[in-house]
DNA sequence: AAGGCGGGGCA
DNA sequence: TGCCCAGCCTT
């Protein structure tokens, strides 16, 4: 057994093998952590490094952020998901700004009570930038601890959740706490991984029930598998010259507040809008493919419906739809699915 | 193709 | 209070 207590073998791991240079790490102030910690939400750190560059680079302070347009918000979120994530991001910002004088509030319960912000979240800003008292319990650290202690079950279920949080809690140190909670994440992250965790370089092996008894793909419990249904995605594509028609959609819901093609669940649906809105031109089937999300997939069919110059329906720019131009594009929040057929577009044109 | 991920919102 | 929702990346 290890003199070292659980903590201390975290902290020491830490010193030796941690990441320091993250861009988050540097200048560690309240809203930086915020920034990458909801950008690490559901996201992994390679992929949110060059997001997180732009984002903090167009806006410096949570005053900066404040004052933006969410169209330019959602668009340094481009291609990240989760897109709530954005929204709250930024109605936050406008609420620290309006209620906090711009200063990122210090306070526990005032963090969590921002939009966007858990108790994980909330504890893992107050800890990494002020290096205040609270425990995190993210997916990284639900993995180690589950193993660490053999905890049964899906952590999605109540009664796994409450015993993890009592775990977290309870090995939390009093000192060092910034180093242990970044450490006890980067371990969650890189060592005990979900498929093949290297129990061989991982301070709490020595410990760990599960590694002990070679159960580590038993824990954390699977969750519960669904099969999620399919369903259709008719998209029109009207197309001028190098201009496509977008229309933003509505504030919640999937792809809430990002510009996309207008869509309809069928074939016959589409046409029918093509009639209504007495649109012409010729129309041609792109290449469909399927985009999947947590609960259900969309086979997007595309359907280009080439206007020529001059003779596309105007539409009134309200706010609600607008052209865009494939070769100049402007600063929007874009859905993956819709930059991919984007992209397509901007190939043909070549 | 399946699994994972932190928090919001609504019954 | 318990379920449903969301979008991308990795395996």
């Amino acid at each position: 057994m290890s003199t070292k207590s659980f903590a201390d073998r975290i902290i020491a791991w830490y010193d030796s093998h941690g990441r320091k240079t993250l861009p988050w790490q540097q200048n560690k102030t309240p809203y930086r952590v915020w920034v990458s910690e909801i950008m690490l939400q559901q996201t992994q750190v390679a992929t949110v490094i060059p997001y997180y560059e732009r984002f903090m680079a167009r806006f410096p302070t949570v005053t900066d952020l404040a004052e933006a347009p969410e169209d330019e918000v959602l668009h340094l979120w481009t291609g990240l998901g989760y897109y709530a994530r954005a929204r709250n991001l930024h109605k936050a910002a406008k609420e620290i700004r309006d209620k906090h004088q711009g200063e990122f509030p210090q306070n526990f319960d005032t963090v969590l009570a921002l939009p966007g912000i858990g108790r994980s979240t909330a504890g893992a800003i107050l800890s990494l930038s002020l290096g205040q008292h609270h425990p995190i319990l993210d997916g990284n650290v639900k993995r180690v601890l589950a193993r660490h202690g053999a905890i049964a079950g899906w952590p999605g279920q109540k009664s796994v959740e409450e015993q993890l949080w009592q775990l977290t809690s309870t090995l939390t140190p009093k000192q060092q706490i910034a180093k242990y909670n970044q450490a006890m994440m980067d371990i969650g992250a890189g060592i005990c991984s979900r498929s093949r965790p290297e129990c061989g370089a991982c301070p709490v092996a020595v410990d760990c029930r599960a590694q002990l008894s070679g159960r580590q793909s038993e824990f954390p419990g699977k969750k519960p598998k669904k099969t999620i249904p399919a369903k259709a995605g008719w998209m029109l594509i009207q197309m001028q010259g190098p201009e496509v028609q977008l229309i933003k959609r509505p504030p919640s819901g999937i792809w809430g507040g990002l510009w996309c093609f207008p869509q309809f669940v069928s074939e016959q649906e589409l046409r029918a809008h093509i009639e209504a809105e007495q649109l012409q031109g010729e129309a041609e089937l792109l290449d469909g493919f399927r985009h999947t999300f947590s609960h259900f997939h969309l086979d997007i069919q595309p359907v280009l419906l080439s206007c020529k110059p001059g003779s596309a329906h105007q539409v009134m720019e309200d706010g609600g739809a607008l052209w865009y131009n494939v070769r100049q594009p402007q600063k929007l929040g874009l859905a993956a699915a819709t930059e991919r057929i984007l992209e397509t577009l901007a190939q043909r044109l070549k």
